[in-house]
DNA sequence: CTCGCATTGGACTTGGCGGTCCAATAATCT
DNA sequence: AGATTATTGGACCGCCAAGTCCAATGCGAG
């Protein structure tokens, strides 16, 4: 790959943009729709199993204008799907986590989780996609940790808010309860795939939310 | 795939065997030695990035061989280390998992499992696995189902025996608490891999176990 | 011993799929 | 308008890895 041309790499905010010297409209809407083609592809028949013809016919492109946009080829789709799913992955989580400072925000974002990983069933487009791309890719390790971190990051707010509203007792760990919930979800997605049952997640999501919601979770 | 040869397909307690109508004690050697040579590479590298030949390579085995053993290709061969690393995991619990009836035993089963995760750090080879075999083979599904229920007996097991004992609460549920755990080992060996950190692991390990071992379990 | 089947070696075929290339066309700028 | 660059189509290449085949050899049974 001499990939030596007139593309600079940007880098912000976690993840990695091309950004071409020009880049039309016409240009930019053909490669997200490239990228949504693959990542709906890996979410219905897993990433493996996704070949670069099948996107060109899904999306009604050609080759060069893939490998036009994502000069890395296959490479470069993955990672910008992997980037692409892992914002996925927190839009599903909005509103209520960006504002977790209420009782009842806290359930209705446990419910909007379960609701969403019920909907996505067996296809886990992260699980996917990390399990091919983590021993490859560095870039790909970056995303899914950041997505994570972030992720971390907003459960602690919500923690620490309750918190500070006196809405919790005052030794509740922020960090430890953040992570045991994200955990949880981890899990329960896991389990998920594997047995077709969602009763873990929920079991163990209301478990991880007990310290902080009270014994009141269950439904 | 035209094998309707003189081999026969059992079934038995969940996983599947191919019995040949005779084979020689070193002819299972030989079985044997791919499928462990295949487990170890594919712990190493993944397995979508293990091919045949390193396979033979490794075990020093020629085509014929493997594809004597295993008639259904890679796709037997990937089953049958399935199979394996299932047993594998079970394995690594052990003598522990077998009798969980006092306090000492679940400290000691919990040392177990947090020590074989973090020997393995970031290769995993059931999570592996179970991403290339998911969506194509229903029996890789049903290997990896099985050992969660077997996980999740053997745990709920235990649970019932403190119950019993009376060392643990007489309305501590016995299958949601046993699902906790379980699931709070697989979210936290999915964060494990994903940021190399074993402290999820441990919190959500030891979160899910207070329950029943009480707020002495903080090391 | 010798017959038959299990076991083995390794060359060969095949196909899928990632990646390259060039030429045609559409935008955009001056 | 004309020059330049972005965008597009799709034929083509070449590799890699799965799977096939046949012939040679070991091994146990009668």
């Amino acid at each position: 790959m001499r990939q030596s041309d007139h593309r600079v790499q940007f880098r912000l905010s976690g993840y990695s943009e091309v950004m071409n010297a020009r880049l039309t409209s016409r240009g930019a809407a053909t490669k997200r729709r490239i990228v949504q083609g693959a990542a709906m592809l890996m979410r219905e028949q897993g990433a493996a199993e996704t070949n670069l013809d099948q996107v060109l016919q899904v999306t009604a492109t050609s080759k060069s204008q893939l490998f036009h946009y994502f000069p890395d080829g296959r490479t470069g789709l993955l990672l910008a799907v992997t980037d692409f799913e892992a914002e996925q992955a927190m839009e599903a989580q909005r509103p209520y986590i960006d504002d977790l400072s209420t009782i009842e925000s806290w359930t209705a974002w446990r419910d909007a989780v379960v609701r969403h990983y019920v909907e996505l069933g067996q296809r886990c487009p992260m699980g996917a996609l990390t399990s091919e791309l983590g021993t490859s890719s560095p870039e790909a390790r970056r995303a899914v940790s950041d997505l994570f971190d972030r992720w971390e990051g907003a459960l602690m707010a919500g923690v620490q808010s309750l918190l500070v509203a006196g809405l919790v007792p005052a030794d509740v760990p922020v960090r430890d309860t953040a992570r045991c919930i994200l955990t949880a979800i981890q899990g329960g997605v896991v389990m998920l795939r594997a047995t077709d049952r969602v009763s873990y997640l929920k079991t163990a999501l209301d478990a991880a939310l007990r310290p902080i919601l009270g014994a009141s979770v269950a439904a």
